[in-house]
DNA sequence: AATTTCAGCGTACACTTGTACGCACAACTG
DNA sequence: CAGTTGTGCGTACAAGTGTACGCTGAAATT
């Protein structure tokens, strides 16, 4: 079982990220990660982390761009698969909070980063949320053009949606256990929350 | 103007703040900030950080909480002097806005952290969003029932408030000054739709 | 006036950091 | 099969890190 050249690279980049990952996961925020001690963890010398990224930061992009497609593609398979649109809700936080969960620490990373100006990783980060945003905004204009049911300031109303989701999302990483599904319902009923407003600016109510 | 020890000594303490801040507010991540380049801008020796502060850990709790105080300070501020519920946010954005543009450092490293698990700062500022919270929570319900409109899940709503007030309010921070009123203006309507949610959830429809 | 206190300094040390350079050796290519 | 390619390694170095230790001089206390 020879691994080729490019399976065998692959691998090691790939190692490289999980060790980030893991690190990110376990609190510590990107920029106290060194190119060494990730290298070590990856189990590679600290010269060999250059087959692979050209800097720390040209991982953390990586590691940013591949969980911003996940979650793209998760999310444009929710709305696709929707049926109503009380359930919608309840289906995407649960399909959000689940690939939060299966990766704490790039998703902490991404909401951290996004507060940061100038920096790559800031644009990147922030580019991954306005694409939820606008597909999300796309989806309820729709959706309420189906319903006869008009929304006022559908792009805000969806960018609130995404805030509102990702900033419980994260309080539910640092939540034990027994009290996460109370922390779900909570987040469920703000962003019905947000609906029922949105729904009101749409009936000429301002 | 001879200035006694302990004015000598809050004056040095406030530059070490200062430097932070300062290098905070150019986009850094806090723990990017070493001692010795503090103790650099600041103007003093490196070994000379510890007659201040034990850490850059306890620098960044002088942070938090000197800026956390301000903040709950501001708010109470602004909900005694309140006239009417339109108004009121108007005028919380507009003070919460200008005070993150006063002090951006610690504005962005206050949500940047309120998102690590398990760190002292993270504590430190999920209590200032916390008391936050509750504070406009308490203004809210009482409000309403002077108004005789009851709102559905203060607690909740003022929670959504609060995290869409401040994303927002960081999103503002690197918006080009011309767009800043737009930003603003997008921002209000944005917690007046919540509000007009919480007040549909009041009015029994779930 | 004598004594104590203490903010600030300089030196020193052990570590960690990024990365330049060249070598080895297995996998590919012709 | 010879030749090239490229992943991974070890060494080496300059720069930056936190902090222990002891000193100084002025302010504060006695």
């Amino acid at each position: 079982m020879n691994l080729s050249r490019k399976e065998q690279k692959e691998k090691t980049r790939q190692k490289l990220m999980d060790a980030a990952r893991a690190e990110l996961a376990s609190g510590r925020s990107f920029d106290t990660l060194s190119l060494r001690e990730i290298s070590k963890l990856a189990g590679i010398a600290p010269t060999s982390f250059y087959r692979h990224f050209h800097d720390m930061e040209g991982l953390g992009l990586a590691l940013i761009e591949e969980h911003g497609v996940a979650l793209v593609t998760l999310m444009k398979d929710v709305l696709e698969h929707a049926t109503d649109g009380q359930s919608l809700i309840r289906v995407s936080v649960k399909a959000l909070y689940d690939h939060m969960l299966s990766d704490q620490g790039t998703s902490r990373m991404i909401m951290q980063e996004s507060t940061c100006p100038d920096s790559v990783f800031c644009e990147a980060s922030k580019r991954v949320f306005l694409t939820l945003s606008s597909e999300l905004a796309d989806y309820l204009v729709q959706e309420a053009q189906e319903r006869g049911v008009p929304l006022g300031h559908p792009q805000l109303a969806a960018n609130s949606l995404v805030s509102v989701m990702f900033t419980s999302g994260i309080g539910l990483l640092n939540t034990p256990v027994e009290e996460q599904h109370r922390h779900i319902e909570a987040a469920i009923i703000k962003l019905r929350m947000i609906m029922h407003g949105a729904e009101v600016m749409g009936s000429g109510h301002r």
